[in-house]
DNA sequence: AACGCCACTTAGCAGTTCAGAA
DNA sequence: TTCTGAACTGCTAAGTGGCGTT
């Protein structure tokens, strides 16, 4: 009856955990929801995750499939016949031979190193040169193998994909306080090289296939207990309901632990990360303060506390991160505040004009280069100094202090109050701050352009980048060619127009003055599309090396863009794709257009 | 305070899919 | 219908920060 009364076709019940949506559009309308209920914030103080846990376990990769007999490794020009387990290791490599990693000297040798370890007693007295190793012929099987399955017919291909879903129907959900929720990464990392980012001393070093036998699951212990492989036993069987994964194995490389956690849709990530918002509108409420207390710090007595408050201003004025101490030779050298070095400053008394210039050149998380001139404080520039003092380059410039001392006396600030967190809340309030200078008169291509103009100054902050796509080059002149094109007919069209218009005044016939409107309309149509050609040439000329998802996914307070749609009346689809909306359910669901960060 | 361990968020890349242009 | 480039998805590495122990 009420789908009658309102004229609707289609209707229906979207059924969160804690709230139930009626969905449904009005001919003509825009989408209306009606909510009943509402996500609750916060939830539980004892740290209990969940009351009940229920899901079928890992997804192990397939098992080696051996070469078949005309395939070989060649050491020293002739083929040599692997047993299995050396054989499998020598296809990781082969592999990934047209990658420029395997150039590496390091990769090489760690590669090298742990092949040797998995070879027979007999093999490993054989092998002992890996420059007479010759993995061509698996190189190019592998690359034969691939370009099948691309030329695979269309059956073949949906046969495939049926089967994925059905894995992932069975393995990917589980039952969660008795609700169904995704999983993140219901699949056990594959065996493989393992691969660093940057300058990494461990790359090349073989990450081992993990067995049942390293796993340990977790469930509540009233459900089914998983099913371990046939043949095979889990590791342990726990129920810990103060954690939220469902599975972890220490991985051989690193020594770091695994999980099988859920996906960001669940309720459970949803709640967390409005959390993580709520924190960082706390901060916006409390961040005056807490500046002047960190500039009182610059002219204490005390060097550490000193330290603290340039370290802090730097942390809120050009969002770095913390900077946890890492172990030296395990990882890449890369920095972040607190663990910063002197050779990663350099002072300047002036520069370009500007007074007080630190330019700052350092390697951050993922050996990402973060380079920036910025004229800082008289006094900061002034303690800067003082840190460098007597010190080598190699030595730490905040050597009194690290990062739980730092968040220790954030927290007594503020409770909750960590590093992170003015990564947040300055990139949630650039968002806000940007989006409020446009206005509603823009059109349709112009709002978008502008929620990424938006979006691109807090990557830009943030420092998030990307290696400009391969076909960047190209794809630019195409658009380039399409401009002048464009361009060509423009004015092609203009000088019609000019003749039409003669012409009419000429003899003032009807036909002449149909012919003269259409023309108008004509140059205006073209004018339109040369310029949305070039507000998108803009677009992504300055998207080249930008990375805007990390911002959109991690740091910007989905409720900002929700409102934002709401209030000059874009649909969030154009800003947020199909999982992104499952991420943000919890905002699109309570959020009006008078919300404010 | 130093350390080691653990749990969880944040990050870029590569392969795949999709949509619009030719 | 085919081709091309962008968007999306999955993957897993690399951070942050808390806690208990010494």
């Amino acid at each position: 009856n009420f789908k009658q009364s309102l004229g609707v076709s289609q209707m229906c019940f979207i059924i969160h955990s804690k709230c139930i949506l009626l969905r449904y559009t009005q001919p003509g309308q825009q989408v209306h929801k009606i909510c009943f209920g509402r996500w609750e914030e916060g939830r539980s103080q004892d740290g209990k995750k969940w009351k009940t846990l229920e899901h079928k376990g890992p997804l192990f990769p397939p098992e080696y499939e051996p070469l078949p007999q005309d395939v070989s490794f060649y050491y020293n020009g002739k083929p040599l016949r692997l047993s299995i387990v050396a054989e499998e290791v020598a296809t990781f490599y082969a592999k990934m031979l047209d990658h420029e990693y395997t150039s590496k000297e390091i990769f090489q040798k760690n590669f090298f190193t742990d092949w040797r370890e998995e070879m027979t007693a007999e093999e490993r007295d054989l092998i002992c040169e890996f420059s007479k190793c010759d993995f061509g012929e698996m190189h190019r099987y592998f690359v034969e193998q691939s370009e099948k399955k691309k030329d695979m017919s269309k059956e073949e291909k949906e046969v495939l994909k049926e089967e994925t879903k059905k894995l992932t129907e069975e393995y990917g959900y589980c039952l969660l306080d008795g609700h169904k929720e995704k999983i993140g990464n219901f699949r056990v990392e594959p065996p493989g090289l393992f691969r660093g980012r940057g300058e990494h001393p461990k790359m090349g070093k073989l990450k081992k296939r993990i067995l049942p036998e390293d796993i340990i699951i977790n469930c509540s212990n009233d459900s089914k207990t998983p099913e371990p492989p046939k043949g095979h036993k889990w590791k342990e069987v726990r129920h810990d309901d103060t954690v939220t994964w469902l599975a972890s194995w220490v991985e051989n490389v690193q020594g770091s632990i695994k999980y099988i956690m859920l996906n960001p849709s669940s309720k459970l990530k949803g709640e967390k990360d409005w959390q993580k918002y709520e924190i960082a509108r706390k901060l916006k409420l409390k961040v005056e303060t807490i500046r002047k207390e960190y500039e009182r710090d610059w002219k204490s007595k005390e060097m550490k506390k000193r330290q603290k408050g340039v370290a802090v201003y730097f942390i809120d004025k050009l969002a770095l991160r913390a900077g946890n101490e890492k172990e030296e030779g395990e990882t890449a050298d890369t920095v972040g505040c607190c663990s910063l070095r002197v050779e990663h400053i350099t002072l300047h008394k002036e520069l370009d004009g500007q007074e007080c210039v630190v330019e700052f050149d350092f390697l951050g998380k993922d050996s990402i280069r973060y380079y920036n001139k910025v004229p800082v404080d008289k006094r900061v520039f002034k303690n800067l100094k003082l840190f460098m003092e007597n010190k080598n380059p190699e030595d730490d410039l905040f050597d009194r202090i690290n990062t739980t001392y730092l968040n220790k006396t954030l927290n007594n600030s503020m409770t909750g109050l960590t590093a992170k967190v003015f990564r947040t809340y300055n990139a949630s309030t650039t968002l806000q701050e940007q989006l409020s200078k446009l206005t509603s008169r823009m059109w349709h291509a112009e709002k978008l352009l502008s929620y990424n103009r938006a979006n691109r100054a807090v990557a830009i902050l943030c420092n998030h980048q990307r290696t400009a796509p391969k076909t960047f080059e190209k794809s630019m002149q195409n658009l380039q060619q399409k401009i002048e094109l464009k361009q060509k007919q423009l004015d092609e069209a203009k000088a019609e127009l000019k003749k039409a218009k003669s012409d009419y005044r000429e003899s003032k016939t009807e036909k002449l003055k149909r012919l003269v409107e259409q023309k108008e309309k004509m140059v205006k149509r073209l004018q339109e599309q040369l310029k949305k050609l070039q507000l998108q040439m803009t677009d992504r000329e300055e998207n080249k090396v930008i990375a805007l998802g990390t911002s959109k996914l991690n740091y910007l307070d989905p409720r900002i863009s929700v409102a934002w749609c709401k209030k000059f009346d874009v649909p969030i689809e154009k800003i947020y794709n199909k999982t992104q909306r499952d991420k943000f359910a919890w905002a699109i669901d309570m959020t009006n257009e008078d919300f404010e960060f």
